[in-house]
This record gives structure tokens, C-alpha cells and sequence, in this order.
RNA sequence: GGCGGCAUGGCCGAGUGGUGAGGCGCCGGACUGCAAAUCCGUUAACCCCGGUUCGAUUCCGGGUGCCGCCUCCA
């Protein structure tokens, strides 16, 4: 069984993993801030990608680079008169950091670009042996664009049409569109030796010698932002199809839509209109955030706002909710065993039609739902979901949610249930209005909910005792 | 100016040439001391104008609107 990706460059669904192999080439952040909601889209995204195809047996390569030496970070360090490499160090970390928050799992390589410097020398020679790239003298070393025909198909443009822009005129590019492979160092600056003089690598080739390295195949998929198809992407293709011709460097393109302000529009650390994931993860957690993204396809653009996570919270915990119910059962009925083979054929069959997300989120609540309907008629079946139980706990995991095992305690008698536990105080004043509420004292039992209310903590009645959770 | 994408019910958001996903919300009901949660029921959409077709939200053409890219950006 193969796996559909709607490839940018030709438009058409491509199939991928035939050989029960998929390497995947995610472009990483750049370490110069720390990341923001936007920039989550993507580890996010392939991590349920990843997770799903090794649920599925696939043997699977998750490239993700990490961009540690760009203008940016240089700019950053002489702001705050730092090393660069301090930068790095800082906002790797805190990349790190925020990947776990999230509960996504570490790429199986992060190559970055300083440990590459060879390879890149090595790609951009066989540019200039090829004629797709010059020295002009002044250690820079240039791609020629014009060299290249086929420029422009993935971000379908034609090269005389694109606006030239004379940002930065460099007398010695032979076309403003030409672009550095090279760029000669200044005093100061980090640098590595090179044929062509002292001098860092441009951005884009990190890139390619990496997926050629890593992903000697070539890349199944690769993926990144839309905003990446254009220059990042394009240029790619143009130093890696350049230099080995003969050789595929992707097989399919997969981009995703960016993340945009529901009132203010698209964010970026350009315009500073930024919401830090570790913002965003502590005030909606970890699974609304999943949710949020799992809801939309990849390719599209997404709103975010406030309203919008908290009903993303909402429908998670909703089916949370009804899988722990049924995880516990023990035994298995026809419906079952129904529900769960139609819920593992119709979340399998959405991930394979180009990682359609939110059809598969929607098998998950149909089928929730109408296990939820004959447990509500018949209360003594909840006992008898154990196979759908299981088919839910599993699609579960492989999105990526936490599912927040369910604890209890038992205070003087009183059942207490919680996801998060509360502090002891806030635990004493639930027993205490449990104990109200057996007495009838619903005054004193409305009171302490108030007070609790206040506190940040729900409280929910139920014949077994208390359920508290975050408000 | 050039290129690309998208327009679906109150909101989010899949999909399809003909039986109108899914989520959130609203409303009514069951349950509950009251809530909450859960369940039942209800509500409601395919931007506009042409064309193709027995039939289009789905295909084609035009229009309008929004977004992205063309410069660093996930």
C-alpha cells in the first residue's frame, strides 16, 4: 500500500513508500528567536506524518535541519555582542524545549548547516564544473540562474517576469535573479575556508547537500511553509537537479499553509505580531493545539485565535473522554468489533489520500458517537467497547495527544478524580463540599464550587464521587 | 504589475456530478438539588453571472472578494 502526496511542482497526487520506505526532508528553523505557533506548524504536522507511517510499518527517515549560520543569527549576536554560537546554543534549546511540549518527537536526523561545510563545497564545485554557477572574483560564488531552464516551475514563475529587485545591487551578479551559493566573509565574521576565499555558505544550499546526504534515494517528500516555495525551495531544485541531473532529489513536494491572526492576518517575526508556542501551549495545552492543526488540511491556511483553541480543547477532551470510559472494557460486542474495523479503515484510507487530518479526526468522532449513543441507551455495554477502546487509543497516540491517564485518590471516604492533580488544598475543599452536598447543604456545596470556580478548578458531580479539572 | 491558492450553515472545516462529512455554538428535551458532563432531537451552507448536463456546490468561462508569493520569513 502506497501513500498519496499532491506534489506542488507537477499539482498531481504522487505515490510514495511503494518499497515500504519513506525518507521525509522537513526545512528546520533558522536558531536566531524562539519559535512561534507558525513555526510549529510543521514539526507538528510531520510528526503525526511520521507516527503514522511506522504505525503502519513503514521504515521511516525524518530529516529535519536546523539553520545555524544565516545573517540573521550574526545580526543577533552583534545586537546582544554575543557569539553566534551562543545564539545557536540558546534558541536549539529552546526549540528542543518547545518540541516536547508539544510531544513531538526529535527528527531521526537534524543535520545543520555548519557540519556540512564540505558537502556544500563540494555541491557548489560541481556547479561551477557544470557551468550553473561562477566566481566572479570577489569570493562570492554565484548560481546562474539562466543556466537553468526549468527555473521557476515549482513556484510557476518565469524568471523574466519576476520583478527584479535591485535590493542590494551586486555589480558582480551576471542577473539580479542569480543568487549566493558563497558568500565571501567580512572582517569579523564566521567564516570557513573555501576554494573561492574565506567565506559561510548562502542559505539555500545547506539544503541541498544535506538531502543529498542524508536522503541518498533522494527525498521522498519534502516539506516546508508556502512562503519557502519561493526563493527557498525553487532555488533548491535548481542547485540539486543542476549539479546531478541523473539524480532524484524529490518526489514529491508538500506545502503547508500558513498560520494567520484571525483578526491581524499572517504572523512573522518581521512584522512582530508573534505568539510564542510555549505562549500558546500553556494556555490552551498541548491537545487543543494538536486538534487545532489536525482540523485543517496542512495545505490550507489556518486562523488562529483564542475562541478557536478553546473549542479545539473542547472537542478533544470530548473524545478523550469516551475513549478512557472504554478503554477499560473487557470484553468486545459486535458493535464493537464493527465500529473499530471501520474506524481503522476510514482513518487509514484519509492519511493515505495526502494526509487528509481532519476526515480522519472526523471517523474518529462519527464512530465515538455512535458508541456513545448505545451507551447511553444501555449503560451496561460501556463494559463492551474493549476493541474500540483499543482502535481509538491507538489512532490517539499516532495524532499525537496526550491522553491524560485519569487519577484518583479517596480523601475520608470521598472518590476524588482528576487529570491534573489539584494541591491539597483545593483537594480538601472538593472533599469538603462533597461532604455539604450528602448533607443537603447546597448553600455551603454552591459556595465551595464559587470558591473553586475562582481557584481555576471545575468541578463536576457524578454517583461515583468528584471529577476536578482546569477550568 | 506578474504568479499561485481559496471562496461551503452563527463560527471552524472536509468532500462529492444526483441520498446535503465532522466539530463548536444556538434552541428544545432526558438526566441532575442546582450545575457540569453525557445522551436524544432540532436548526442551518455550498460568493455572483453565464455555459456543459436529464441534473452542478462539485466541470468550463467570466466577475467579485480574500489570502499568499514575487525581499528575510514556517
Amino acid at each position: 500500500m502506497s501513500i498519496s502526496v499532491r506534489d506542488t511542482l507537477s499539482g498531481q497526487m504522487v505515490e510514495v513508500g511503494e518499497n515500504g520506505r519513506v525518507g521525509v526532508y522537513v526545512c528546520g528553523p533558522t536558531v536566531y528567536n524562539h519559535i512561534h505557533i507558525g513555526n510549529a506548524r510543521a514539526p507538528l504536522f510531520w510528526d503525526v506524518v511520521v507516527r503514522y507511517l511506522r504505525s503502519r510499518d513503514y521504515e521511516v527517515m525524518l530529516v529535519q535541519n536546523i539553520t545555524d549560520i544565516e545573517d540573521k543569527i550574526i545580526n543577533k549576536a552583534n545586537e546582544e555582542g554575543v557569539s553566534w554560537e551562543e545564539i545557536v546554543d540558546r534558541y536549539t534549546a529552546s526549540f528542543h524545549e518547545r518540541l516536547e511540549k508539544m510531544g513531538v518527537a526529535l527528527p531521526d536526523v537534524e543535520p545543520r548547516a555548519t557540519e556540512h561545510i564540505p558537502e556544500m563545497i563540494s555541491l557548489i564545485e560541481d556547479l561551477i564544473e557544470s557551468d550553473h554557477a561562477y566566481a566572479p572574483g570577489n569570493g562570492d560564488v554565484y548560481y546562474d540562474v539562466r543556466s537553468y531552464p526549468p527555473y521557476g516551475a515549482l513556484s510557476k514563475q518565469r524568471p523574466d517576469e519576476m520583478r527584479e529587485t535591485e535590493k542590494g545591487t551586486t555589480s558582480y551578479k551576471k542577473s539580479p535573479l542569480d543568487f549566493a551559493l558563497w558568500k565571501a566573509s567580512k572582517p569579523g565574521e564566521p567564516a570557513w575556508e573555501s576554494p573561492w576565499g574565506s567565506g559561510r555558505p548562502g542559505w539555500h544550499i545547506e539544503c541541498s547537500a544535506m538531502v543529498e546526504k542524508h536522503l541518498p534515494d533522494g527525498a521522498d517528500i519534502h516539506g516546508g511553509g508556502t512562503d519557502l516555495r519561493f526563493p527557498h525551495h525553487e532555488n533548491e531544485l535548481a542547485q540539486s537537479t543542476g549539479a546531478h541531473p541523473d539524480h532524484t532529489f524529490v518526489r514529491a513536494w508538500a506545502h503547508h499553509g500558513m498560520v494567520n491572526f484571525a483578526d491581524t492576518g499572517k504572523m512573522a517575526k518581521s512584522l512582530g505580531n508573534i505568539l510564542d508556542v510555549e505562549r500558546a501551549v500553556d494556555l490552551h495545552g498541548r491537545n487543543a493545539l494538536r486538534m487545532w492543526l489536525l482540523q485543517s488540511h496542512y495545505s490550507q491556511p489556518i486562523d488562529y485565535s483564542e475562541e478557536i483553541l478553546e473549542e479545539k480543547r473542547r472537542a478533544c477532551e470530548r473524545l478523550l473522554r469516551l475513549s478512557r470510559q472504554i478503554s477499560g472494557s473487557g470484553t468486545s460486542s459486535d458493535l464493537s468489533e464493527r465500529l473499530a474495523k471501520e474506524l481503522g479503515e476510514r482513518f487509514d484510507t484519509a492519511m493515505r489520500d495526502d494526509f487528509n487530518t481532519p476526515e480522519a479526526v472526523a471517523a474518529l468522532f462519527e464512530v465515538a458517537g455512535r458508541a456513545g449513543q448505545e451507551i447511553s441507551i444501555h449503560p451496561e455495554v460501556a463494559q463492551e467497547f474493549a476493541s474500540l477502546g483499543a482502535a481509538m487509543e491507538e489512532i490517539l497516540i499516532v495524532l499525537g495527544f496526550d491522553l491524560l491517564e485519569e487519577a484518583e485518590i479517596d480523601v475520608n471516604g470521598v472518590r476524588v478524580r482528576y487529570e491534573e492533580e489539584p494541591r491539597k488544598e483545593t483537594l480538601l475543599k472538593v472533599v469538603k463540599r462533597e461532604e455539604a452536598r450528602r448533607k443537603k447543604d447546597w448553600a455551603a456545596a454552591d459556595r465551595l464550587r464559587d470558591e473553586l470556580h475562582d481557584e481555576g478548578w471545575t468541578v463536576e458531580d457524578t454517583p461515583e464521587g468528584p471529577i476536578v479539572s482546569r477550568r
